[in-house]
DNA sequence: CTGCGATGTTGCGTTATTCGCAACGTGCGT
DNA sequence: ACGCACGTTGCGAATAACGCAACATCGCAG
């Protein structure tokens, strides 16, 4: 393993935090300045970072432009992209798009909802896998051997008084996601927070993404959220067609 | 400089084209694949790369994580998302948000059109610095000195019949935008994309940021794209308004 | 205007780190 | 069941990264 890839990478994590000053970086890495100073330049030449007039370093346009490049050959993604906006503008809530990858779940996509309460998400952001409505839709479709494998090695942080608190626990409710085709975490992640999420699969019938709408109950109450399920089926549905007629 | 970096970002670079096998990748770097894949476990370790059963590597979920954590950052594109969102879906056309940073002018917002007509633009790249309204935009207000040096420094590309051949012509046109507050896109880059491009200032009045609106003339001619004007350059007033009076 | 301090940059010798090789696993397809 | 392709590991050689110390550069204050 890369002692100097690593070091870039801390380097970036830091740098998404904030804009740095070279000493400031040094430190953190508990290395030289003079070596942070040669990372950065690699970095800098290929758009990774940026300084600006005064030598204080930022993440560049190169991060950003491999993010989204990459974002965007994801298939399910842009064939999501109408329904998700439509969801989320005729809900008027915050609409996720989200995959299951390496044993983790991960938002690749959000729409935001015009509420004034914003939610603490972020496209790349891991989902928790025992307390996020997407995670149990995605997780449910696993095969047998796999889905015990990943219950069993999650830790199960209790976030709230509904939290799922053992794989016994969860592999029940995924049981059941899988049988009614939909999934919740009622006030399961944040107290507050109400979330619905649906399937969507690919021509095979594989499950690919579980696409969420997300509720703050001051917004909507909990009864009101299953409300919004008509809407989000219909949009997963609309997505999977898209996706077994596109290719 | 850092070779070890350097080949790192290659390898990003090249995963960005599309998933690769270990085996292609040192093909690409010209190395062998032992250095390939310790590179590669150095990246996979900070969630840059991920790879899936198939032993295929794409790019993984702490860059897309970095990315939006840095964008999120950008205080103005924050302050600007709703009235861009807005002007997006009043006009139903395509909006940029572009920035100056370090001698070039970059995409760090865009709202898609509902049109079936998609442009070829992305978060993160570079705008064309002679032929793009943002940018004329952002030239527009920088200190007369750097305006010239820049101009200088332009490779004038001709994209098209309209395309601005040269720096005088350039800085010429400069001056008209500074004086009308804000800047027009004639067929300059693509022969059948009209833009108009206007102004954000943050509470000093210096320009921090050009948004724009941008139409293919299949769907508007170049006369409609100007009667676009007014809802635009009240977008850019709006978004500018908050950022003075957000902090 | 001049000197001082802080911060970034360069040259260079040392050595830790990376590199490539060759041998070894492992899984898939035939 | 066999063979092949592809990924992985151990190890010595050597390169590339490291830290030091001296040198610029800039901003600020006397």
């Amino acid at each position: 393993m890369s002692q100097t890839v690593t070091r870039a990478l801390r380097l970036l994590a830091e740098l998404g935090e904030g804009e740095r000053s070279l000493d400031q970086l040094a430190e953190v890495l508990g290395v030289h300045k003079t070596t942070v100073l040669r990372l950065l330049q690699s970095l800098e030449e290929g758009r990774f970072v940026h300084r600006d007039a005064n030598h204080r370093y930022h993440l560049g346009a190169g991060l950003f432009a491999l993010s989204s490049l990459a974002l965007e050959q994801r298939g399910i993604r842009r064939t999501a992209a109408p329904h998700l906006a439509e969801l989320s503008a005729a809900t008027g809530q915050t609409v996720h798009l989200a995959a299951y990858e390496g044993g983790e779940v991960v938002y690749i996509d959000k729409y935001d909802s015009r509420q004034p309460v914003r939610m603490y998400s972020r496209i790349g952001l891991r989902a928790s896998l025992h307390c996020t409505a997407v995670a149990k839709v995605l997780l449910a479709d696993l095969p047998p051997a796999e889905r015990r494998r990943v219950a069993a090695a999650i830790e199960y942080t209790p976030y709230t008084a509904n939290t799922i608190a053992g794989p016994k626990q969860l592999l029940a409710e995924l049981e059941q996601v899988a049988a009614q085709g939909w999934a919740q975490d009622h006030a399961e992640h944040e107290p507050f927070i109400n979330c619905v999420a649906a399937p969507v699969r690919d021509v095979s019938g594989r499950v690919v993404a579980a696409a969420s709408v997300s509720v703050p109950d001051v917004v909507l109450r909990y009864e009101q959220v299953l409300e919004l399920l008509p809407q989000l089926l219909a949009a997963a549905r609309a997505i999977s067609a898209d996706a077994g007629a596109a290719r």
